[in-house]
DNA sequence: TTTTGAGTTGTTCGA
DNA sequence: GTCGAACAACTCAAA
């Protein structure tokens, strides 16, 4: 059983099917070399990962199994393995990425050739994308005739149950370890409560207390109204058909649909694997970014001048994570106010989140740039200080953030500039010493990103 | 093949 | 302060 984002013992189909067979098992993970396509994890996300790692051995270790941890290429490790270890069987869940698919393909083939019956399965999505396509036989490209599509087969989604007992074979070549990852500086994180067990909490945590007022709550940054399941999801520690089980005869409509934005990106990343470096929109190749490094700095480093925005990049930098509204603010201000390629906030994300997800990030990055499929209207700028104060109205987000600006009332709290000299002095903010002037004036810079999107309109010719 | 209706998440302006 | 309209034109999906 190799495991790969798929680090659970509930509906996980590949390890029911091993477990059918009723022969020993040999769990295996494998740290992949990132080359061939193959995208170094994170550091944010890496450090996740090593707790979801350490929950399944946690897991397996109740059976009395184990998880046998390589570092290499997949196509040599595992053929080796095979050979030492007898294997007969190589079970899988399948992923979704351009160079994943191909390594898994390249596995297949070898293990194949060298006697081993290989079968994958799916354990990440509701819908795979083979599953589904529009008329024409295409991807889609929409979202809402996509989810109409995918959504209609839900109830085909049955998890698994976890198998009761398993049998492990011992492994006859050494004993390989994983080094810990360095910590580095999510060390300080708090406490993901990773694995399926935590996985499983926080779900009925959010069926129980969260679900009902989700639709309105889950835009507030600061009431924590989302299910914070994404780096359960990422990992898997959970699967989102043991959400929509749980889901089931509750009106949940909204939040399904959000599930459903994650069953997109992997659709849209299987049809256009090159979705994290590549516009999806050709168009946008044209599209006049600026090179400008200090700007870059100061959004990763939330020094930007605008609260809403250094309260969310600080919160990242601290936590691994940010609220899905805190993203697209971020991110509209990165590629829109400060005119900077999307593809470098996404590469902050990627290092920085710890649900770092190369379909989510890159889809979501090129949705807010205007790139992305079915994108947003390119008037669509947000203005980060109307979105604070509606989603953080008290400010109570960026008081916590951003202590130099605690003492402002919330009728400033995002807008410190404009408070009142009397008003400044008494929350003791001393504009350029204790809070940056914003880096660029909202009016210019939405002005400035029109113009820019009117530059590369269809209708100004090839 | 052609036509038609529609498209996650917003802001600003003027009445 | 509230409300509706305007803000590019385009491409997709399905009839």
């Amino acid at each position: 059983m190799w495991f790969r984002e798929d680090l659970r013992l509930g509906d996980n189909p590949a390890l029911a099917a091993a477990a059918a067979t009723g022969l020993p098992l040999l769990c295996v993970y494998i740290d992949e070399d990132a080359r061939d396509g193959l995208r170094a994890l994170g550091g944010a996300a890496r450090w996740r990962l090593d707790r979801a790692r350490a929950a399944l051995e946690a897991d397996l270790a109740r059976f009395h199994g184990r998880l046998h941890c390589f570092r290499g290429a997949a196509e040599a490790v595992l053929p080796d393995l095979a050979r030492a270890a007898n294997v007969t069987h190589l079970l899988f869940n399948r992923r979704h990425g351009g160079a994943e698919r191909a390594v898994d393909a390249r596995v297949a083939e070898r293990l194949a050739a060298a006697g081993a019956r290989v079968e994958s399965f799916n354990g990440a999505l509701l819908v795979e994308p083979e599953q589904i396509a529009t008329r024409s036989g295409g991807a889609f490209k929409v979202f809402t005739p996509f989810w109409r599509a995918a959504r209609a087969r839900l109830d085909a989604a049955e998890p698994v149950p976890a198998p009761e007992k398993l049998t492990f074979a011992a492994l006859p070549v050494g004993t390989p370890a994983l080094a810990p990852a360095r910590p580095g500086w999510a060390e300080n994180f708090p406490d993901p409560d990773a694995g399926e067990a935590g996985a499983l909490t926080r779900l009925r945590h959010f069926t129980d207390e969260k679900l009902d007022g989700y639709e309105t709550m889950r835009d507030r940054i600061d009431c924590d109204g989302t299910s914070n399941l994404s780096a359960h999801l990422r990992f898997g520690e959970i699967s989102p058909r043991q959400i929509v089980a749980a889901l089931r005869g509750r009106p949940a409509e909204k939040f399904l649909s959000e599930l459903g934005w994650r069953e997109f990106s992997a659709h849209l990343l299987h049809a256009r694997p090159d979705l994290p470096w590549r516009n999806f929109n050709a168009r946008f190749d044209r599209f006049p970014y600026r090179s400008d490094p200090e700007a870059l700095l100061a959004w990763t480093r939330g020094r930007t001048g605008y609260p809403i925005v250094d309260a969310a990049m600080r919160h990242l930098w601290r936590t691994g994570l940010m609220p899905n509204r805190a993203r697209m603010i971020v991110a509209s201000f990165l590629t829109k106010h400060l005119l900077i390629d999307w593809r470098e906030g996404e590469s902050w994300f990627w290092d920085t989140l710890i649900d770092a997800d190369s379909a989510n990030n890159a889809a979501s990055w090129q949705w807010v740039a205007g790139s992305g499929a079915d994108a947003a209207p390119y008037f669509r700028i947000f203005n980060p200080v109307l979105q604070g104060e509606k989603f953080d109205p008290d400010g109570a987000f960026v008081r916590t953030h951003c202590p130099e600006l605690a003492r402002l009332p919330k009728r400033y709290i995002h807008r410190p500039w404009s408070a009142p000299a009397e008003v400044l002095a008494g929350a003791g903010v001393v504009l350029g010493r204790d809070w940056p002037a914003p880096i660029v004036d909202h009016d210019f810079a939405r002005r400035r990103a029109l113009e820019a999107f009117g530059a590369i309109a269809a209708s100004s010719g090839e």
